[in-house]
RNA sequence: GCGCCUGUAGCUCAGGGGAUAGAGCAGCGGACUUCUAAUCCGUUAGUCGAGGGUUCAAAUCCUUCCAGGCGCACCA
């Protein structure tokens, strides 16, 4: 709790020659609660001071000694640390009333301060099917769209659909050679995506097959009618396959920005380059030399005039800029494209936008088999659809043994088996590879968003069966709880706010993900060893007034990860 | 060859300058006539990849090496 750390500040501050904001930098949280709540450690003071840390933690205690604050209320030197304790009636009912009075505004700040921040986010490939490597960005995007929204600013997802390239001219050319309408109409995606497979396997043996797909996107981008509505078709038909996904992950977007989008842009952005200066032909191709920047140079058009993916990400970057007056850009995209990323910074910074330095690639590892990568052109991958539906009939079946008598079973079996999935990307720190286990992404026990959705549930259980009209308010009885579970809850409790902030500040969903997890055991703790309903009138009232404060950071938590807390399952 | 990322308990991972390095899974032993046992309690387990350096203090920062992953001009 700020408020708490502040005072502390502000006293130690007033002992030594430090300002509060230097003292704020030092404290931290001790590794064991019985060392105490907040340590101020010594040893920067050691040289100044010309005394051994210890003996300067002594003497510091020694001044505070019968001394107490609004929420500490004593200080004890431990070795080189001096540890504060906070008082814990007047901890309990500061971040117990924070909780209750602002309920579902609980975690939320105004940092943002109503700021643009677009999110670049799922933007799968059309015409490859949605792979559950592509739930990554996905999942992740959302959380930090969420996250952003949270903290005042305005998210903007925008899904940056791979709508344009060459591999629509590999497309053209496999469907007018071996397509048949019939399995188009069927089923888009896959089937487009096994023209995508067959025409990489021929290919192989029959290189004339990319000059030729080359060139029908070079008619494609001259606006060749035939080329121009295929590739409708193809867009169309794959867009509404996306969508049915989006919706069962109850996520939208404000834009579909796909990369076709930006097509009437690119000649622009060519004759910025060129004005600037910084770009030069090279053997028909036109270059930017990023060599003295220790960055490999990159291609803005082909010799045959057709233009690249950085130079629809630079138009997509301006376009942006102009469109939202961004105060970050965030681009949650797979580190295997760190590379390109840095290239198109570079390129930025290099034509004079000094907003180049708010762009944000946040990477994210792969997920791999245990025999290699996935491949989309090998054909070698998950489907996400069927990871989402087995996760959701596996919940299904857990109910169905676990609690026959649920009402709305469906409803709790897509929240569980949903979260697994979502929770099973975002708890993790997105940089690391993932390696893909059907054992582990079927399993709900442990670490995982049932354990929090569990614990969400068991306390709406005790909150029915305890009555709506017993939670009111009451500073007295939440003064009686003293038990060391109700106090490390609360303490918890408290953590919500910075949690979200450095979340967002580090790109993390994950840093959020593994605190509900620590929430939820908290509680479940409490439940074990806490009795509520059972406990004399006021006690109870205090630890209802708990478990409702509980539920709400599982809740406000859980929403900012894009998943949901059914109240039974 | 060059660049970026990763290496912590049998497995999957937290911790990313400070106090005895922590969880989950798996294993073993316990707790359901009591608020949902998808839970809880106990227990076993670690040269923090290796060497060197900086520091009062290094799993954490720097450096070299090793192992794995990912990239490196006409794909996205």
């Amino acid at each position: 709790m700020q408020k708490f750390k502040e005072e502390v500040g502000q006293v130690v501050a007033q002992l030594v020659s430090l300002e509060p904001a230097e003292v704020l930098n030092l404290l931290e949280v001790p590794p064991d609660p019985t060392y105490g709540d907040l340590a101020f450690p010594c040893f920067t003071l050691a040289k100044s001071m010309k005394k051994p840390p210890p003996l300067i933690a002594k003497e510091l205690s020694e001044k505070l000694s019968g001394q107490k604050g609004q929420f500490w209320e004593k200080a004890i030197p431990v070795g080189p640390y001096l540890n504060f304790h906070i008082d814990p009636k007047a901890y309990s009912r500061e971040v117990m009333r924070q909780v209750w009075e602002q309920g579902n505004e609980y975690g939320k700040t105004n940092l943002g301060q109503g700021a643009n921040v677009p999110v670049d986010y799922s933007s799968p490939n059309i015409a490859k099917p949605f792979g559950v490597g592509h739930i990554r960005s996905t999942v992740i995007g959302h959380a930090l769209y969420l996250i952003y929204n949270a903290l005042g600013y305005n998210s903007i997802g925008i899904n940056h659909l791979g709508d344009w390239g060459t591999q629509f001219g590999k497309l053209i050319v496999a469907f007018k050679r071996w397509g048949e309408e019939q399995l188009l109409e069927d089923k888009p995606v896959d089937y487009l995506y096994q023209l995508y497979v067959e025409f990489h396997r021929k290919a192989e043996e029959d290189p004339s097959l990319d000059d030729e797909a080359r060139s029908w996107f070079k008619k494609l981008e001259n606006g060749d009618e035939e080329a121009v509505d295929y590739w409708n078709r193809f867009r169309q038909l794959s867009l509404e396959t996306y969508e049915s996904i989006y919706g069962l992950l109850g996520i939208e977007f404000e834009y579909y920005h796909g990369e076709s989008h930006y097509n009437q842009m690119l000649d622009r952005v060519i004759d910025i380059v060129q004005e600037k200066g910084i770009a030069k032909e090279s053997e028909g191709a036109l270059m930017v030399d990023l060599e003295p920047y220790n960055l490999p140079s990159v291609m803005l058009r082909k010799q045959d005039g057709a233009t690249l993916y950085i130079t629809r990400d630079l138009a997509a970057a301006i376009y942006r800029h102009e469109t939202f007056a961004f105060a970050r850009s965030l681009y949650v995209v797979g580190a295997e494209q760190t590379l390109h990323f840095q290239q198109l910074f570079k390129v930025l910074e290099l034509l004079g936008f000094e907003w180049a330095s708010k762009c944000v690639h946040v990477p994210f590892g792969m997920i791999r088999f245990k025999e290699g990568r996935m491949s989309t052109r090998a054909g070698k991958i998950i489907l996400l659809e069927e990871v989402l539906q087995r996760s959701i009939e596996m919940a299904r079946a857990i109910i169905e043994e676990k609690n026959p008598d649920l009402e709305d079973k469906e409803n709790a079996a897509q929240a569980v088996g949903l979260g697994a999935v979502r929770f099973g990307d975002l708890s993790n720190d997105r940089v690391k590879n993932i390696e893909f286990d059907w054992e582990k992404v079927l399993d709900f026990s442990g670490e995982t968003a049932a354990y929090i959705q569990y614990s969400h549930a068991r306390i709406c259980s005790i909150l029915r069966k305890a009555g709506g009209d017993f939670l009111q308010w009451d500073d007295r009885v939440v003064s009686l709880l003293v038990e060391d579970e109700e106090i490390c809850l609360i303490k918890s409790l408290a953590l919500l706010p910075e949690k979200i902030i450095t979340s967002a500040e580090s790109y993390r969903p994950s840093v959020l993900a593994r605190y509900l997890i620590d929430v939820a055991r908290d509680f479940n703790r409490l439940y074990h060893n806490c009795p509520v309903l059972s406990s004399e009138a006021e006690l109870k009232h205090g630890r209802l007034l708990l478990i409702s404060a509980t539920r709400q950071v599982l809740a406000n938590g859980l929403a900012l990860l894009g998943i949901i807390a059914p109240e039974k399952m």
